[in-house]
RNA sequence: GCUCGUAUAGUGUAGUGGCCCAUCAUAAAGGACUCUCAUUCCUUUGACCCGGGUUCAAAUCCCGGUACGAGCACCA
């Protein structure tokens, strides 16, 4: 019977068309066309799940461990993007609870809001740092051992790690809660060294996820050896939380609804999600991206980094070549250009790799409408100019923009150069100048042929210059002439027929093309 | 090994059972405009991982396979 119908009415649309069909259902029926619009294409992020009537917080959480990098900007601006268009807060948390393997940085406290707010366009809600949070931490470690679903287990790692892996109790399970109290006070105290006990939360060692079995909450380091950075912090803490032990009591103090994370955090979500049964509270809504490559870019990490930096294999943070804000900054990266970038790249949970290209096609629309032409002659040739030549040529600033103004150009030695590889050949048309014949002789003002269009300085014109191009490991400069201009520092111009540059103190820096 | 996740044009992305011989961007190729290899505009090329199943109907749901990735730290 439907599949009768159906066939009528699927050969009725391929005959008649399925406006045809519609508008018999229009008479017949007129509630199943309801919802049938065409779906238009989803423009931006995906929609957050469950935000009826609540305010929306969110938070980035970045370890302080160095300036902030291309791949936490991902986390700014999906944050940062939520937050706003739900009218939200975000959050910026500094997860800086470990002083020992990835130790916090002083300065990135300073670095790490300021390049949010340049990266969003205004600074971030509320800043939370969890190293001043410490005293609440240990009140909700207390509670968990008092109300039995946390334990002081003394095993070392290595007998811990064959108790979950052959699902077995660990013998610490069944303790008081008096000796895990104890045990905690002797954590505190300094009875026990980092190494001799940890606090860990009580799932379920038969679980199927070996990840989420008893995993551990805190733990002890030597913060006399390896004081926190904060001076104010030093060596006041003995007792330190894990992430996910932090972070899960931490999103709950600070009401943060939906959580945008890597995937590589979904254990921890779910080990955080039994903390949060065990103290009756609701998991915030979680969603995920998967890992993103960059074809140019290597595996930099903030540690690696900041190791290279120290050996003098880089100038800095900002050096050009490295993915960091401040690197990308340096190269005239604008911030729009890298919202754009992630937001077009979306939340999917898909693992990616994307070339610069993609950045940089965002930058060159944000920036060519105000980046002033220039030339700059790369292994510059001389050539002597022969006929009537003008004193004195003016050429448009910008194509596109009269308003922008002529840059004049004096051409009082009758010389000019060019590059090496234009003067191959035999003739050419000087842009916005002249077509030239052979032996330098000035030919038509007006264009009257097909000869390649090549761009020059004017010998008088122009000075000495360097164009500097970061490439992966190393940096080239090339030697050549610019031609005269007095934009500041820091300004981005189109180098003509070569690509758009940022002018530094000494250079000229090739951002792309 | 155990556990979890993902698979749509070269690269990203839209799509949640009929609107889809599949969207948009980027890349590539060609063209228009232009005194730049820029910008802008136009055109073309190009994809649902494989195999089963459910259904009148599958990119979409289910199962299996394969590939890739992640977690199993007293790191974040």
């Amino acid at each position: 019977m439907v599949a009768q119908s159906v066939a009528k009415a699927n050969t009725l649309a391929q005959e008649k068309g399925l406006d045809h069909v519609e508008s018999l259902l229009q008479e017949e029926a007129p509630h199943l066309l309801e919802g049938r619009k065409k779906q238009e294409r989803r423009e931006g992020l995906p929609p957050l799940k469950n935000t009826e009537g609540k305010e929306i917080v969110l938070r980035f959480a970045p370890n302080p461990n160095g300036p902030l990098s291309f791949g936490h900007a991902r986390g700014v601006v999906i944050n940062g993007t939520y937050a706003h268009e739900h009218k939200g807060t975000l959050i910026l948390r500094f997860d800086d609870t470990d002083t020992t393997v990835k130790p916090p940085m002083l300065d990135a406290y300073e670095i790490i809001p300021r390049e949010v707010e340049w990266l969003l366009g205004r600074p971030a809600d509320r800043i939370v740092l969890a190293s001043d949070r410490i005293p609440l931490y240990y009140e909700h470690a207390e509670r968990m051992l008092r109300e039995g679903f946390g334990y002081i287990c003394q095993c070392p790692a290595d007998d811990f790690r064959t108790y979950r892996e052959t699902k077995q109790n660990c013998p610490c399970r069944d303790k008081s809660v008096e000796m895990n109290v104890d045990g905690w006070n002797m954590m505190l105290d300094g009875t026990y060294k980092p190494g001799d006990a940890v606090v860990r939360v009580k799932t379920d060692m038969e679980l199927k996820n070996p990840a989420l079995r008893d995993w551990p909450a805190l733990r002890i380091q030597d913060t006399q050896k390896n004081p926190h950075p904060r001076p104010e912090i030093g060596s006041t803490y003995r007792v330190w939380p894990l992430l996910d032990f932090q972070s899960a009591v931490e999103d709950q103090l600070q009401g943060v609804t939906h959580i945008v994370r890597g995937k590589d955090l979904m254990d921890s979500t779910r080990k955080q999600t039994l903390l949060y049964e065990h103290f009756g509270w609701n998991y915030p809504e979680t969603i995920y991206w998967g890992r993103v490559k960059v074809h140019e870019w290597g595996g930099f990490s903030t540690s690696k980094m900041r190791a290279s930096i120290e050996n003098g294999e880089y100038t800095g943070w900002n050096d050009p070549r490295l993915p960091t804000l401040q690197g990308l900054q340096l190269r005239g990266i604008q911030a729009e250009a890298l919202r754009n970038f992630w937001i077009e790249l979306g939340v999917t949970q898909k693992d990616i790799s994307v070339p610069l290209a993609t950045l940089f096609s965002h930058n060159t629309k944000g920036i060519d409408d105000e980046a002033p032409r220039l030339s700059f002659v790369r292994n510059p040739v001389e050539v002597d100019l022969h006929g009537e030549i003008p004193t004195e040529i003016e050429i448009p600033v910008h194509p596109n923009h009269e308003s922008m103004g002529m840059r004049k150009i004096s051409m009082d030695r009758n010389q000019i150069m060019i590059e090496r590889e234009d003067a191959q050949h035999s003739t050419y048309r000087l842009k916005e100048f002249a077509d030239i014949d052979e032996g330098g002789q000035m030919g038509s003002i007006s264009r009257s042929d097909k000869r390649p269009i090549i761009h020059w300085v004017s010998t008088d014109s122009s000075s000495e210059a360097t164009l500097t191009l970061p490439l992966q490991e190393n940096i080239e400069h090339i030697q050549g002439r610019v031609e005269l201009h007095n934009y500041p520092v820091g300004t981005i111009v189109q180098l003509e027929r070569i690509g758009y540059a940022i002018i530094r103190e000494d250079d000229f820096l090739l951002m792309h093309e």
